[in-house]
DNA sequence: TCCCAGTCTGTAAACGTTTGCATCCCTGGG
DNA sequence: CCCAGGGATGCAAACGTTTACAGACTGGGA
């Protein structure tokens, strides 16, 4: 009680004006004269003077406040993603508030406490949740601006990849090099996650071989459960096939490091009994010299931060869709 | 304005009472007659009612959210502190709001932006920040109870590991294996970032050696950088010794990573000419078959999570010093 | 001189809760 | 039959801002 903190009211009295003009000289509205907004900015400064958050809030009806909405799984790619998009808001003056979903089945419970949640921020980033707001477009159902990264969203501003593209990509560079058995390491449909994405990467593929005119063989599509011991536990299986591929595109990066290990442990070098192609340019691919198909994710949440600010301030939906350029690293050669 | 959200009035003139009452039946409060509140909730359910935070925050002074502030460089541990951190909020109704550094120079802004964060938040968990507050507890710093994880604080609940005594273990591992050239590839200080860890694990790898007889050669301690490709490097740089190593101690999995990498391209098998022990227990750490120390992050992300409630709920401060086991997978083997 | 269009400032009503206090009613013990 | 005590409720004042509106003052043009 004693010495908490000053208010609005503790500035006019000091300074003679009105709390009205208080609060007009310290958010930079006109209407203000030069020498009241100078002695105003003053005392303030003199007593360490902030405005009460929920106080204005309550007031303005704005939150100053962002929700970023996460998947626990999968740790890499919304992670990073998360720090692009507070780089911005740490200038721009929005807290980021953060709700993770701990399984693919927390997307109902997010889904249910989405209008709760959203009288609590400005507007929404969705980073790979795959909610499907049947009926409504996602603006009127949460009522806020919201941009999805990683998937397309109707009413929402999108930032995404072709991964259909991509994925076609990185096998053509397999192609090019002379490979005609080539592996897929997929991920799996998670139970509960309506994502395209293990599809569009394996049309892509298909794409690649077909427009190549190479056969299709099931026997080379296995799965990878989007790990590095499912990829692991993957590269053995093709190794099983009667003619066992000399190069393997996988969906992630993280299962590509499984092959790439289920490889060493079998003797096999890399990349010149196996070539290996994963997807991500994940944290490790670098060091690991993994060639990959790279995902910019924290451009991908720095450029989300920006869009849903510019929402906010009324401007138009928009949808992104994000360059992967393949990087070609040290597990891939001709084949031999 | 048509349609705006029901407010607390509009249960009270719906079911005829006051909103002293609504507002007490809703919140479970005592002398709410139980015919009463039964009908004040079914009001509230069939108008889709929800309390707007701003409100009762500014009228109540509880913020219901908690403020999180995590290193972005070095992702992984973080990241996964935040996840155990979130399944506990998820659940017990607070909100998460994260303020994220992007370089250890980050520590200065965020404690010039500490007094003003502290407003919008009721408890506060650091991970990882190293913000020493010269002169003031953390507690009196911060005005609110704070917990710390991974580093102790003064005035803070800290939930810590003793990293002298785990990094002694992982190399007292190697000594029983029989290994006596053991390399110890180490974390830098960072600039600006006051943290004890990377001394602590030398003076463990010291501990060690000294115990079991051995010399301490300083030829044996090279700088990993925290990084993969760093500890690349300082393995190649050991393998350079006249005596070179026939184990290695890495301060971090993504170190060790590195590492086997490096000893893959020489053509050195792991572990039969090389054992390798990591520090972290990493995500891939598994699957990459790293015999490495635990740090259950996740696990200590859920007790600060508990922490920082129990805290708020008025109990005193506690330090907890978290078990760092032994994980014993694959690159480790006697010395042979 | 008058009027008008500014600029500057203050008053007071929101914003939607929570909560201290007063009031009323009911019950049970003396 | 009275009264104490406690349960149930309502009234109204916070909480600390923002903002619509009204008023005072100024200078310049007619």
């Amino acid at each position: 009680m004693s010495n908490s903190r000053p208010t609005i009211k503790d500035i006019a009295r000091v300074t003679g004006v009105s709390v009205a003009t208080v609060s007009r000289a310290l958010r930079d509205l006109p209407y203000v004269a030069p020498a009241t907004r100078s002695r105003v900015v003053e005392a303030a400064a003199e007593l360490e003077y902030e405005a009460h958050p929920q106080a204005s809030r309550l007031a303005s009806g704005r939150t100053w406040t962002i929700g970023v909405v996460a998947p626990q799984f999968g740790t890499w790619f919304p992670f990073r993603a998360l720090g692009g998009i507070n780089s911005v808001f740490a200038k721009s003056g929005y807290d980021v508030l953060v709700s993770m979903m701990t399984s693919p089945g927390d997307r109902l419970r997010f889904l249910r406490d989405a209008r709760s949640f959203c009288r609590r921020v400005d507007g929404l980033v969705l980073i790979d949740t795959f909610v499907s707001v049947e009926g409504d477009s996602a603006e009127a159902f949460f009522d806020r601006p919201v941009v999805a990264v990683g998937e397309r969203l109707e009413g929402a501003s999108s930032i995404t990849i072709d991964n259909r593209l991509a994925a076609r990509r990185a096998v053509e560079h397999l192609i090019e090099l002379g490979h005609v058995r080539i592996g897929l390491v997929a991920g799996p449909h998670l139970p509960d996650l309506p994502t395209p994405v293990p599809d569009q990467r394996r049309l892509g593929y298909e794409d690649a071989l077909r427009a190549a005119g190479q056969p299709v063989d099931p026997e080379l599509m296995v799965d990878g459960e989007w790990t590095a011991a499912g990829g692991a536990a993957a590269l053995s299986r093709l190794l099983e096939c009667a003619d066992p591929p000399t190069a393997v595109f996988c969906m992630s990066d993280e299962m590509a490091f499984g092959v790439l290990r289920t490889a060493a442990k079998r003797g096999l070098a890399t990349p010149g009994d196996l070539s290996v192609v994963g997807f991500d340019d994940h944290d490790l691919a670098g060091a690991l010299g993994l060639t990959t198909m790279r995902q910019a994710v924290d451009e991908m949440g720095v450029r989300a931060a920006a869009t849903v600010t510019a929402l906010i301030d009324g401007e138009p939906v928009s949808d992104i869709t994000w360059d992967v350029p393949l990087i070609v690293r040290e597990t891939t050669s001709p084949v031999g």
